[in-house]
DNA sequence: ATACTTTTATTAACACCGTTAACAAAAGTA
DNA sequence: TACTTTTGTTAACGGTGTTAATAAAAGTAT
């Protein structure tokens, strides 16, 4: 008897319907504004049928992120695949990483925690320049003292603080507390590497 | 009379009140369970008060952003002044920064947006380990045709995601939409520099 | 076809949330 | 003392996630 297959069929279908209600909705509205009860609107049913196929609501943000995580996997296998040279692959894969990022901005959010409501006016922030401008003087003063006095020391601020802050949200998302005297080591890493391409080109 | 000065001087008190009841809030429960209904309780006056204060609850956590902004442009001011040589300064000021996101990390989650409920079982998605593997894969083929084989390729890792990482959430808070081709030259000047770093130690 | 069981869906509620209008009380002023 | 302004309260509106109780539908067995 094909009646349990078909129920089966059904409860997918089901499932993929509210994944693709959510989604339209984050679509349209950003994940912020998400709600069990605007699904259930969208799809004609009552709310508590959406809690007979996710556990909650963070459940199915999190179908999402998974998802999220699988097509940059995807794209990036893909683009790693039209080059042979590891390093030209991983310049390739950079700038696909990016432009996943900036196609898929809502799967990004998701995946990497970013966008509190309250602080998408941070560039408003007086505070804010007083922090950058302490930056770009010092690596304006390390350009001015480097063998290449011309490199533009607003792209290389930018470098500088996307470097720090890409360490730290990272390891803010993977651990809690602070993380190890080891982990730290990255950071040298990384600032070390940035010093250098400043000092010789 | 000194009526309107204490009048000025309670409202600044009744101010800070309730900023003080919020911060407590914010470090037990972190930023996601800050109410205005658990602040008028902790001061013990009733909701609609606190609106003659603040215009609303974005208010209230955009004053700690800024506060958030504020110590950090202090603590790098501090540590630069301790140095003269600027890639000493800038060395230093990386460290800093580091230390300062994660001593206070309920201002940097503000400052920068960080922290989705949903996403802080990251680490649990096998979706990711994918995407992981792949990034991990190359560099260790980069690395290992490289004059420096010995390389720690996690922690080349950990430095290529998070500068990619960094990049794009940094540029994803200021602007809107997808970033100019301008932009991406922050990014061509980072993973160049990575690259090298790979290279030639 | 009827009686029973299981699955599925609904209504209604609970406990929260931010925000605000209407109103009472206190404080200051004449 | 009478009036005005400031300050605070109650109660509500519309929203949220979640769940218990219950009705309806679907499937299964006799």
């Amino acid at each position: 008897m094909g009646i349990a297959e078909r129920k089966i069929r059904q409860r997918e279908e089901f499932r993929t319907s509210i994944l693709e209600a959510a989604w339209q909705q984050v679509i349209s509205d950003g994940w912020q504004s998400l709600s069990i009860r605007k699904i259930a609107d969208a799809i004609e049913y009552s709310i508590p049928v959406i809690y007979n196929h996710f556990e909650n609501k963070e459940a199915i943000l999190l179908e999402f992120t998974k998802e999220g995580f699988q097509k940059l996997a995807d794209t990036l296998q893909s683009v790693k695949a039209q080059y042979t040279v590891p390093s030209e692959q991983l310049e390739a894969m950079a700038h696909a990483y990016w432009d996943f990022a900036f196609d898929h901005k809502e799967y990004y959010q998701l995946m990497f925690g970013l966008g509190i409501p309250a602080c998408d006016r941070v560039n408003e922030i007086e505070e804010l320049k007083c922090a950058t401008s302490i930056m770009i003087s010092t690596i304006k003063a390390a350009i001015e003292g480097s063998s290449h006095p011309e490199t533009d020391y607003f792209l290389k601020y930018h470098t500088y603080l996307s470097i720090l802050h890409g360490l730290v949200s990272i390891q803010m998302i993977q651990k809690e507390g602070k993380p190890d005297a080891a982990k730290k080591m990255i950071l040298q890493d990384a600032i070390s590497g940035f010093i250098i391409s400043i000092n010789r080109k």
